[in-house]
DNA sequence: AAGCTATATGAACATATACTCATATACAAT
DNA sequence: ATTGTATATGAGTATATGTTCATATAGCTT
C-alpha cells in the first residue's frame, strides 16, 4: 500500500498560498507578538495596558500592533484617549493556543 | 457576563513556553521550509529529490534540513548513498496543514 | 488656545536569517 | 586505492527583524 501511494501525484502549493502561510506563521514567531496576541485573546486592552502587563515599552508595543493590524490579526476601538485592541482572527488564535498546549504538555 | 469575565484572573505564559512556541512557529515561517515540510508530509525524500522538486540548491535544502533536524521536526534514514528525510512531528504538520487550508479557502 | 495624556511613527542600530560558494565528509563501485 | 555520487558544513553576504530614542499626531480638559 505504501507502493501505491508512492506512485500517486502530489499536491503542490501555490506560491501565493505558501507566502500567505509564511506571513501568518511569521506573525506568530516572535515572543512579544505571541504574548500580545495571547493577552488580547483574553481581553481587549489599551496599548499602555499591554505595555505595563507585558513589561514592554509603549513604542515596542505600538510597532508590533501596527504589524499585527497590517495582517488584520487585531482590530481596535477608540475609547476617549485610549485605543482598545482585540483579536480579529480566530483562526490564528486557534493555532496559537494549539501550539501553547503542545509546548506546555511535554 | 462580559463584566464577570473582566474581573477574572488571566493566564500568564511561562517564558519557556513562549520561547518554545516562538521557535516552533519560526520553523514554519519560511517559504522554503514550508515547502520542504509539506513535501515530506507526503513522502520521504532524499535531499537531492527535495532540491529538484522544489527548485532549490542542494546546499540550501541541506541547511534547512539541518535546522529542522535540530528542532526534531524531521528525521532520516540512510539508504545507500542517500538520506531519506521524513517528518518527525505530527503536531507541527497538523498546524501547517490547518494554516494551508485557511490560506487556500479565502 | 494651552497643556496633558495616549498612541503612532521614522530613523538608527544591533542581531538574526537565508542564501551562495567553496570545500569537506561519507559511502559506493570499480 | 581511486573515482564518483550524495550530503554536510563553514564563511561570507545581503536582507529582514525587533528594539530604542526622539518626535509627531490625536483627542481630552481646563
Amino acid at each position: 500500500m505504501e507502493l501505491e501511494l508512492e506512485c500517486q501525484g502530489h499536491d503542490f502549493l501555490k506560491e501565493n498560498t505558501v507566502d500567505e502561510v509564511a506571513l501568518m506563521f511569521k506573525a506568530l514567531s516572535d515572543p512579544s507578538r505571541i504574548r500580545i496576541l495571547y493577552l488580547l485573546s483574553q481581553e481587549a486592552c489599551s496599548v499602555n495596558h499591554i505595555a505595563e502587563v507585558l513589561q514592554l515599552t509603549q513604542s515596542a508595543v505600538s510597532h508590533q500592533l501596527s504589524y499585527l493590524r497590517t495582517l488584520r490579526l487585531v482590530k481596535f476601538r477608540r475609547e476617549g484617549n485610549s485605543l482598545f485592541y482585540s483579536c480579529d482572527d480566530e483562526h490564528v488564535i486557534s493555532l496559537l493556543k494549539q501550539a501553547i498546549q503542545h509546548a506546555e504538555h511535554r
